[in-house]
DNA sequence: CTGTATCCCAGCGGATACTG
DNA sequence: CAGTATCCGCTGGGATACAG
């Protein structure tokens, strides 16, 4: 109740905080979603050895190379995506050479998608030198981009944005 | 050249890796976007203060409270977030009171929108507490998502999705 | 209310050397 | 090839105290 009006004339307001009754109780604790996100991938090292997943990168020592980790942080950084289920360690076996194994996406990793296309195409709008790599459509080659929806599938802009307590919020509110 | 072959049957593959004449040729310096972002927002703290941002929060101490920041590390993480052009600080009075100043996105910052949106999104697929603030679409109050397109507009998966060496990729589309 | 200035600690990430 | 072990510097972020 304490929270001031968005004066509506304001243009660089983006979302209206609608049926605000108590935000700042939610301040604290593990409620935000994107703590909870980066705490699995809020590293440098963790963003970059997806990247290579995503390009398609599978052996350690691909993933290493190209990301330019040294050895120690990249094995240490794959343990970590490993163990929260975003990679799986599986065997693999080349004609004449012995099992080794790789590194692949896993169903949680893949669902990382989104976020992954929205950084780079985020990235790709800063200054910095041209080129690189690049995931695109296979049918027509454009560039990948990220979209924001809601849950029933319209296109959404930040205009048509609220944010407000979710139910299951209002509901853990009385526990 | 020397890139291995993805075998075909392979579930998991995500990415098929075309035309990758020199893969490692692009390891380093600057051309990675992700890292070019994460440069700007790679850190705990931006995010949270761009979440409260794009949740309506404005003045130092909204932000400072509502993402439990230390007020040293939200004034250092707001003026780098000021400096890289993300935010604007802008004069604001109230009747009565001497003129303050708040923090609001700029179009750049608006432009992190499908980011924030997607971290959101992953990291509410994670265990954790039920509940808090969410971003729902006003016209129907159905959760936001991100969606993943190519610059055509067409909707992508990860199966129709290529990595590759973009030609001259010096385009500046949407804005 | 909106910060600045210190001190401090934990974790990230690089470098080097070593192992199976 | 795929890591592990150790050392070490840098910075992120908390706590506290102080300032305009």
């Amino acid at each position: 109740m304490a929270h001031t009006q968005e004066p509506e004339t304001d243009l660089p307001v983006v979302t209206r905080v609608g049926r605000f009754v108590d935000r700042d109780a939610w301040t604290a604790e593990g409620w935000c979603k994107i703590e909870r996100a980066l705490e699995l991938v809020g590293t440098r090292s963790a963003m970059i050895l997806l990247r290579e997943a995503f390009y398609g990168g599978r052996r350690f020592d691909e993933l290493t190379r190209r990301t330019g980790l040294s050895d120690a942080v990249a094995a240490k950084r794959l343990k970590q995506l490993v163990d929260d289920g975003l990679l799986r360690l599986q065997p693999y076996r080349e004609p004449g050479s012995r099992t080794r194994h790789e590194y692949v996406l896993t169903e949680r990793g893949r669902s990382l998608f989104p976020v992954v296309v929205a950084m780079m195409s985020w990235g790709a709008t800063l200054a910095g030198p041209a080129g690189g790599v690049e995931l695109v459509h296979a049918g027509c080659g454009e560039p990948l981009l990220a979209a924001v929806r809601c849950a029933a599938g319209h296109d959404v802009t930040m205009a048509d944005t609220e944010a407000q307590l979710s139910r299951d919020a209002k509901r853990a509110r009385r526990a």
